[in-house]
DNA sequence: TAATCCTTTT
């Protein structure tokens, strides 16, 4: 036999041998990468990946940085994109997802500017993936430009990428955008239309998101699933129908997604059910929960406090402390809100100065917020306005500023502090926000006051500079009908002249009650034409009390106790006004919600 | 191998 061949033959099969363990090596390396759930078991992998030689071959170091892009571990993710010879395409665009899910979107568009830069061209997940990130920044300059780039690439017709831009614009509030792109789709599936709805719902326009449901539902491509109806819930809530509200309840149960299995849904009920003017509901719905987490504990604190149940709030919030539930900011303001509606004003300033050390949640301008309008309502203005000058400087953003100065200056309105209200009004058009409102605010303080030459003087400034407040206006729902008004004038409503009896019925018995120290609109209303605005706007807050809630355009609810901030026990304030309106307004409709629960029903039915 | 949607706030 010839030695050569044998030579020849014997390393051919090595050869062959060595290539199938290295593959088999590889294909056992990324599967290992793929099913990693902890650090240990990718670091691991990694040192393997780096002994046998792959760390160079792009397919399996994408792998590797998926890895630890799924662990959240961004910087071990970019290390391992730093020492790729070749990153392509997916390299970069998972570097990008991996900043997103991290919580740092602005770095995502910074790995996509770079990308730009390389000779990788970026392709539809890439586009998917920043403009994602440009929608959680809701960075609608960048948006913008991407979407340009995104039509002259071609990949404008992508239906991943136009759902992506639906919510982009939804989530930088340009609703009309993101219809724009969503009509111009040539297929949709539900999460384009699920995009849609929540641009709707978190925009203020809950009446389209509705209508874009029932046309959804209409066309029977698939059925809806937990996210598109909590965003119908959140569209219901927004409204304060509790029609359409307990529909959508009805069409979540009957599609398995029901209270006890499903979280989000849960959460949205809970804060549906206490905008609609039935925290009872909220609560039934909460306890159906096994183990609520911190949203629902929050949905349901917040309800609470809305409706004066202070100690229901309290309780709650104990509650979650006992079962090592974590709150956050959100829900130091419902605890706030519950002292503040419920009159434990001194356990709320405690709360205030302890949330950091106990719980390790920093207070904030909305915190600060609460806490003055707690103090304003029980007449401790002047303690309100040295909390609001000594936290003014800690406040980054104008909006909070504005929002605490707000809060004072109707505080200090209320008690007839002109000197304080003066000063928080030009706090308030310093901070460029809600211009026309303070000077509104400020020039009723002066009448207030008995001072009509200052509160003229301010309205003929307000005309000359071209200052005008919009009107506001707002609505509520009564059975089936919907009932608009617009401040400044309660004629052009239909129900006219039974809303100011009714007005004045409750006023009466607000008097016999001893609330007599509420302001009252309806002594105002004739004396100064200009100030109308506010008082009639009180009227309707008015009206709202007596019927629960109110809407507004912006999509706020108006809190039922507003107009009573002088009342320590809201709660009783609001039981007294219910019981006079309940016998001669609202009739709750409470037997559809059995049906509900027992029947094969579809929101068609219903709507 | 990589991408899109949800709930709590003043």
């Amino acid at each position: 036999m010839n030695p050569n061949l044998l030579i020849t033959l014997s390393s051919f099969s090595l050869s062959r041998q060595h290539q199938r363990s290295l593959f088999h090596t590889k294909a056992n390396l990324i599967q290992k990468l793929q099913t990693s759930k902890d650090l240990t078991s990718s670091t691991s992998t990694h040192s393997n990946v780096v002994k046998s030689g792959f760390l160079h071959d792009t397919f399996t170091s994408n792998h590797l940085l998926n890895s630890y892009v799924r662990l959240l571990r961004i910087d071990y993710a970019h290390k391992v994109f730093d020492e790729m010879p070749e990153p392509n395409v997916v390299s970069w665009t998972s570097l990008m997802a991996g900043y997103v899910s991290a919580g740092q979107p602005e770095l995502a568009i910074w790995v996509f500017q770079k990308m730009q830069e390389s000779s990788v061209f970026p392709n539809e997940f890439s586009f998917a993936t920043v403009i994602n990130a440009c929608s959680s920044l809701a960075n609608l300059k960048v948006g913008r430009r991407i979407h340009a780039l995104i039509e002259v690439m071609g990949f404008g017709s992508n239906l991943v990428v136009c759902s992506s831009l639906v919510d982009m614009y939804g989530k930088s509030n340009e609703v009309d955008e993101a219809r724009i792109v969503f009509d111009s789709m040539s297929s949709r599936n539900i999460i384009s239309w699920t995009s849609m709805i929540t641009s709707y719902s978190q925009n203020a326009q809950g009446h389209h998101a509705l209508q874009l449901f029932r046309e959804f539902n209409h066309l029977k491509l698939d059925s809806p699933n937990h996210f598109m109806l909590s965003s119908v819930i959140n569209a219901c809530a927004s409204l304060g129908s509790l029609g359409a509200g307990k529909a959508t309840h009805g069409v979540a149960i009957r599609l398995g997604h029901d209270t006890n299995t499903n979280d989000v849904i849960a959460s949205a009920l809970v804060d549906m059910y206490a905008k609609c003017g039935c925290v009872y509901y909220s609560e039934t719905v909460f306890r159906k929960i096994p183990n609520p987490s911190l949203i629902p504990y929050t949905s349901m604190i917040v309800g609470a406090a809305k409706y004066g149940l202070g100690t229901l709030s309290l309780q709650l919030f104990q509650e979650m402390i006992d079962r090592k539930i974590k709150p956050n900011d959100v829900t130091f303001v419902g605890v706030l809100h519950a002292c503040s509606h419920s009159g434990f004003v001194d356990k709320g300033l405690e709360f205030l100065n302890t949330m950091n050390k106990k719980h390790g949640v920093m207070p904030d301008a909305k915190h600060y917020t609460c806490v003055a309008d707690m103090l304003g309502r029980v007449g401790r203005v002047e303690e309100a306005y040295r909390l609001a000058k000594s936290v003014h400087d800690h406040i980054e953003l104008n909006e909070g500023k504005a929002l605490l100065w707000g809060t004072l200056l109707s505080a200090s309105r209320l008690h007839g502090r002109v000197d304080i209200a003066i000063e928080a009004s030009k706090k308030l058009i310093e901070s460029n926000q809600q211009v026309a409102g303070a000077y509104v605010t400020l020039s009723n303080t002066y009448v207030l006051a008995g001072d009509w030459e200052n509160a003229h003087s301010l309205r003929s400034e307000m005309k000359h500079s071209g200052i005008r407040k919009e009107p506001g206006c707002s609505w509520i729902e009564i059975k089936e009908s919907t009932y608009l008004f617009y401040a400044g004038d309660v004629s052009n409503c239909a129900q006219g002249s039974e809303i100011v009896r009714l007005l004045r019925k409750l006023e009466e018995k607000m008097k016999e009650r001893g609330y007599g120290g509420v302001s009252t609109g309806l002594v105002f209303i004739d004396v100064e034409e200009e100030a109308k605005e506010e008082i009639v706007g009180m009227h309707s807050e008015r009206l709202a009390l007596a019927f629960g809630l109110m809407n507004t355009p912006k999509g706020g609810i108006i809190r039922i106790m507003k107009n009573l901030r002088m009342c320590r026990d809201c709660h009783e304030a609001f039981k007294m006004i219910s019981d006079i309106v309940e016998r001669e307004f609202v009739v709750r409709d409470v037997n559809r919600f059995h049906h509900f629960k027992n029947g094969s029903c579809t929101c068609r039915d219903f709507w």
